[in-house]
DNA sequence: AGGTATTTCGCAACGTTGTTACGTCACGCC
DNA sequence: GGCGTGACGTAACAACGTTGCGAAATACCT
């Protein structure tokens, strides 16, 4: 009964890459509710419709961000030594920022005004980095990793790939190929403490 | 010749103290022309005549923030040996990024909306690091250090600190004493890896 | 001393933002 | 076929950054 839904599953995937490609080519000032709908050629109201808001606008936007970083992680290939496989994934983190700034800014620089990830919103960008805790739980299983569980391993190599990264995005660290120097030498430095043996009980 | 000014070097400081108070207390988004202006019982013309616009509130407030934090830093006392003061410092711009999570945000994780530092802001940020900065170069100095440059190896340093004050400001590291394990397993791990001897030429 | 030029100030307006109230339209049911 | 119900498009609202304009206040010149 009543009137029939015509801002369905089509228009959501329509404004939401209207809004990533906004996002990503012009910044987060311009992914505004009315210019998103202009976009698609619909009107304010599909996305109140649809999303709530411009808040679950952003918050579907996150997810979709992080499922783009997650396939990018993905891609990275096993060895045969997981710890070979760490300085890779660093790298490849590195060119998943680099190559689309606006969308990492969402996931994990506060770069979006007056959007905070929900709980969930978070813990689906943590799952978006499980191909580095697998490569991590791989190195605790063979031995080579401290006695501290692989979570916080993890965690501290994300914390590693992600200051690096968010600092050159900033401009911190001037152009890329001092950037890069920075990156060559931080990585195998992290590495190196992970992998020697330590001298704790 | 002309009205002489009354928006002058003391409205200045009162435009500034409340704009940081507003961020510091209620966020970005508290920022406004006019809201600050009505903090300090003006119009919002005097921020336009002293600042030139909200872009120039920004970057004298940036400033503001990166002396705090330079102060901070400066409060870590030497030790006899550098490289006993590296965890210390980390774990102060742990507490500094926690105390003032959004003076932090503004200063090194995008969170002020249509605000980018210049590249002299961004310098003025990295000279409040000296603190650290005089501390690698003193272990470089002392041989401790591979043989990569004491910039390149700060910038390291800077990027493991601020990665993980980033993100556990985000919530990605849930609460602060599950943060606290993290902080306390990825320092030590990569000023192990720092200092140890390495083996390339 | 009085008039004028000059500089700054406060106010009000403009365009844009997110959000919401309202009138309209399209369908299912009695 | 009339009517209720739900979703739609439009227009309004408050708040934002910014700017144009008239009033105010001082220094200089006659």
């Amino acid at each position: 009964m009543g009137r029939p839904k015509e801002h369905g599953e089509d228009t959501r995937e329509a404004l939401l890459e209207a809004a990533e490609r906004l996002l990503a080519d012009e910044g987060p000032g311009a992914v505004t509710v009315r210019r998103v709908a202009d976009e698609v050629g619909t009107s304010t109201r599909a996305i109140y419709s649809v999303f709530g808001g411009k808040e679950g606008l952003y918050s579907a936007l996150f997810r979709k961000a992080a499922d783009t970083f997650r396939r990018l992680a993905e891609a990275v290939p096993r060895q045969s030594d997981p710890v070979d496989e760490l300085i890779p994934l660093g790298l490849s983190y590195r060119q998943s920022a680099l190559a689309e700034p606006n969308l990492y800014g969402l996931l994990f620089d506060r770069a979006v005004p007056d959007f905070v990830p929900t709980d969930e919103d978070l813990q689906f960008a943590r799952r978006s980095q499980e191909r580095v805790l697998d490569t991590v739980r791989r190195c605790a299983d063979a031995g080579v990793l401290p006695a501290s569980d692989a979570e916080a391993t993890f965690n501290a190599l994300w914390g590693v790939v992600h200051g690096l990264a968010s600092l050159e995005l900033i401009g911190c660290f001037g152009p890329p190929e001092a950037a890069e120097v920075v990156w060559r030498s931080a990585l195998p430095t992290f590495v190196r403490g992970l992998t020697l043996p330590h001298d704790e009980p």
